[in-house]
DNA sequence: GAATTAATATCGCGT
DNA sequence: ACGCGATGTTAATTC
């Protein structure tokens, strides 16, 4: 069976069902009214209110309210879980070590519990992410610069490690700094860092700095022309030539809609 | 009813359901087998595998595997869910503009379908952030350095709006940043071009430049003293004294264990 | 473990 | 809407 679902249980027989998907690594949904503590990092208090609680078997915890993306609470993976009854209230604990922290969820009324069998192989490929920038200036480095030429990646410096190391067209030391969208003042700052490390290790050669990405802010505009900076527009993937019609196809059968 | 739920329906059942919960603002899970792609800010593929999809009210739609904190495939706040059935599999959209990116689901299998009421009220009290620590600062100044006064927080200069400005007990004028916890370079390079910044307003005064925060790294102490920056170890919350005892309590009905 | 940086970061506040 | 910075950021990578 790969989902078993309590409506409205006693606080006995939810406790049964965690007890027995905790221990077989299912992942289990609960929705109730219940109260939030939490102590670690930071501590915080959350009043009584409805919310949709996942415990995932690898220590993950996420209380979820009926808005926003983030969890209003939540534990990373490596978290134990204990659930049990006490004061008339079903509760769910989860801990870790390492940083010191705990969470406590505390429901009044179970709406409902479920247990899931998950079986997942398959990873998400991504596209468009700042290595994928970072290929598309090593296949063309002209992108960058006529004359540009990588000499490498991720390459050491006493500021940290640089994207793109390499020389221009006349030999000059480049430091390229790679943001794969619209860039504010800190990624400035940080390729500032980085030139003026290089600096130091090349005296007197006048080391350039490149910032790679697709736009910049107007300030940070600024601070790019106040320390010699050079700013050049470039996407992680191309952009497509516009065709794309009705990408999601017709519905034939009916629609929903939020 | 707060709680809706569907084992194992017919796609056209779940449609139904998705349907009713869109339309009355009801959050909705999801769990079965599927496929996920998204196409926005990047682009992604996800190839079949049995997962858990939440529907929030507010446009927000979350993929979960049964591992990690992070959705594996997400739509922020603000976007449109459409449900639809179309060559036998039972799917979701979700959409929007500004940034212009969509999310689709498509289920071959669909174990499970839950639609809740949500009620909310409760606000997350937090306790721990860079206000509190700014509070405590504000409290006793002297906590930074002794006949240190704040005359302004949130103080915009050409760089940006700095936590605390004030002056020494030699009157000169002191920008302190705050960081909640332990830092690294980008907080020494952040509070150097405030220190620039006040050095064209105040100029042959001798800005002075604090970082407030309970630790910095070993390079970040190193580019604080090559610009002739300062570095004060405070917490956002007074330590305890140690003797909280049993906080979560003993449990007297029983207990699962993750 | 600590340190460093990317991210479809998210979120809130200000203009 | 964009700009800017905090976050209990999370997560991956390296040392």
């Amino acid at each position: 069976m790969t989902a078993t679902t309590l409506h409205r249980p006693t606080h006995r027989d939810a406790l049964y069902l965690l007890e027995e998907a905790f221990g077989d690594g299912r992942m289990v949904t609960m929705f109730g009214r219940c109260t939030v503590e939490y102590d670690g990092r930071a501590s915080s208090s959350l009043g009584p209110g409805e919310r949709l609680v996942v415990c995932k078997p690898d220590g993950t915890i996420l209380v979820h309210t009926d808005e926003k993306r983030k969890p209003v609470n939540w534990q990373p993976p490596g978290c134990t879980h204990r659930a049990s009854v006490r004061d008339g209230r079903l509760r769910v604990r989860s801990e870790r070590s390492t940083p010191q922290e705990h969470l406590d969820v505390a429901f009044e009324r179970i709406e409902q519990v479920s247990a899931y069998e998950v079986t997942d192989r398959s990873d998400l490929q991504l596209r468009g992410s700042e290595e994928d920038l970072r290929q598309r200036i090593l296949d063309d480095p002209a992108l960058v610069e006529a004359g540009f030429v990588p000499q490498a990646t991720e390459r050491e410096t006493t500021a940290g490690p640089v994207d793109i190391f390499g020389a221009d067209a006349d030999g000059k030391p480049v430091v390229v700094e790679l943001k794969r969208r619209r860039v504010g003042p800190s990624a400035a700052s940080q390729l500032q860092r980085y030139v003026e490390a290089l600096d130091e290790e090349f005296p007197d050669e006048g080391v350039r700095g490149i910032l790679v990405a697709p736009s910049v802010t107007d300030r940070t505009q600024e601070l790019l022309a106040e320390n010699g900076l050079s700013f050049v527009a470039a996407e992680p993937i191309a952009a497509e030539a516009d065709g794309e019609g009705n990408p999601g196809g017709v519905d034939d059968e009916g629609t929903a809609r939020d």
